[in-house]
RNA sequence: GUGGUUGUAGCUCAGCUGGUUAGAGCAUCGGAUUGUGGUUCCGAGGGUCGUGGGUUCGAGUCCCAUCAUCCACCCCA
């Protein structure tokens, strides 16, 4: 049998997951400097705290577990020729991968209640499954970094959540473009052109507009039988460019007529207010630009208020999706029976951004070595000292391995340089009679002969 | 779920209008060099040509099916 993994997984070997750690590191680095506390949720949840969530496209793409034991043995004969598989689900499988973070975290917030403190801002960094076909930037099985905080309405929160996204794209070395939308925006829209039940359709649409242009757009809206009238009203608000307050006044404009619509401008306006002082540009490209996008509706049908998404805006780099996506969502404890509360959070998606680092050669080299120094082993009459070389070196801090074998050298050296090690020490019997050892740079290939203390002084 | 692409060594690929025993580079292992890697030279191992059927004297090559892959759509991190 020829082994192989199912679609849309990969296996990571050392040196990619000790890049994917540095992403994780970083992300979770920042989340702990603005008091975000982890959290980690089982990666089946019941079938029934999943479906629903996402829209019908969503329930789709869940990963179903299918019943342990003889699953069919009590199904009524009746469902089974139907064969209506929608009707049979319930009934053969009860759990289901986890299809995000929030939807289990919103779960968890119900669950424990009691012993959470409001405003709870906790951070996950687990995989998700999506029953997806796969494609560039797409995979099956892939990591969200989740940081949210629930049971706050202060739009201080969506504030943070941009410093954060900031934070953490100015420590990976990526320039983005933040783009930030409100729901409220999108509702007051539908409702000012006369479509306020086919907001998910004109969204769905507008979204597009960057792939499909404008035409692609209006066709999408009158197939989907948004009327003329609307159509023509909704064109300044789809074509229309300009910078952040420009767009503003446009909505303003706009939606003078749509309470929900106001609201929206002015969410989004204090937002802007409050970030200004930490200058991101606007326009230009510094480095995190900060962009009202009111196309933006990218999101999950939960989102009422602050929509965010993250696009690679860096020199050289062919990534055209998100590298990480958020909102406020008011009520998402509401269907597990804790009204009101609201949140809003943000996740980054950790596989995509390694596809950026890595186009974009931005991995730090300390993300590629972890041993720093090898001791080469002679063989059991130099055993002992080399061991106990080893071990003042771990002692003093030095991640160093000893190579196990007494090998030919030439190969305990190849060892070195494929492990990309930046040192070798060589301590064999010249040196044990002496009690030194040989200091090897591997990148430039001199060697020194140093007391144990001189080597550690210099590998420290 | 829909449309398309590609399946040849561990990896990347070549293989002409069908014609002896299917090749290269990289990687791996061994040697040149018994205490020194990354450069060089020599050598070795490694293939049911995705799978099944068909056409043909003859199929890696043509046809059909099937599976897998990647890309795009839908949707999304």
């Amino acid at each position: 049998m020829k082994p192989s993994i199912p679609k849309g997984t990969r296996d990571f070997s050392p040196a990619e997951m000790v890049k994917r750690n540095y992403i994780f590191d970083t992300i979770r680095s920042v989340y702990q400097r603005y008091g975000y506390l982890p959290i980690e949720t089982p990666s089946m949840e019941n079938t029934e705290t999943l479906m629903g969530k996402y829209g019908e496209e969503g329930d789709r793409l869940i990963f179903k577990i299918l019943n342990s034991g003889d699953y069919l043995k009590d199904i009524d004969n009746s469902k089974l020729n139907n064969q209506n598989s929608k009707a049979l689900l319930s009934d053969i499988s009860e759990k289901a991968l986890r299809y995000d973070l929030t939807v289990p975290f919103a779960r968890y917030v119900v669950m424990h209640r009691n012993e959470i403190t409001f405003p709870f801002k906790r951070y996950q960094i687990q995989p998700v499954w999506r029953a997806d076909r796969p494609q560039k930037g797409r995979y099956r099985e892939f990591y969200q970094c989740d940081a949210d905080v629930i049971g706050s309405n202060s739009l201080l929160n969506e504030v943070e959540l941009i410093q954060i996204i900031d934070e953490v794209f100015s420590k990976l070395g990526v320039a983005v473009t933040i783009k930030i939308n409100n729901r409220k925006i999108l509702s007051g829209i539908a409702e000012v052109i006369g479509e306020k039940e086919k907001i998910i359709d004109i969204t769905v649409a507008i979204d597009k507009l960057d792939k499909i242009g404008v035409d692609g757009v209006n066709k999408e809206l009158q197939e989907k039988g948004i009327s003329q009238t609307a159509l023509i009203k909704l064109q300044p608000l789809i074509s229309f460019k300009g910078n952040n307050s420009e767009k503003l006044d446009l909505l303003k404009n706009l939606l003078g007529n749509s309470e929900i619509g106001k609201k929206g401008i002015e969410e989004v306006e204090s937002v802007f207010e409050k970030v200004k002082p930490f200058d991101y540009a606007q326009g230009d490209n510094k480095s995190s630009n900060l962009e009202l996008d009111i196309t933006l509706a990218r999101g999950l049908n939960y989102y009422t208020g602050a929509i965010i998404e993250v696009k690679v805006n860096h020199p050289g780099s062919t990534f055209t999706g998100s590298i990480c996506g958020g909102g406020r969502y008011d009520d998402l404890t509401g269907i597990f029976g804790l009204p009101d509360v609201s949140g809003v959070g943000i996740s980054f998606g950790a596989d995509r951004i390694y596809d950026v680092l890595e186009e974009l050669k931005l991995f730090p080299d300390s993300a590629s070595a972890s041993t720093k120094v090898l001791v080469v082993n002679f063989g059991e009459a130099e055993e002992n000292y080399a061991l106990q070389i080893a071990r003042q070196l771990r002692k003093a801090g030095i991640n160093t391995e000893l190579y196990p074998d007494a090998a030919k050298l030439k190969k305990q050296f190849a060892y070195a340089d494929a492990k990309k090690i930046p040192f070798v020490i060589t301590a064999g019997n010249d040196e044990r009679i002496k009690g030194i050892v040989a200091l090897k740079n591997m990148s430039n290939g001199e060697q020194f002969a140093l007391s144990l203390a001189e080597a550690i002084e210099k590998l420290g």
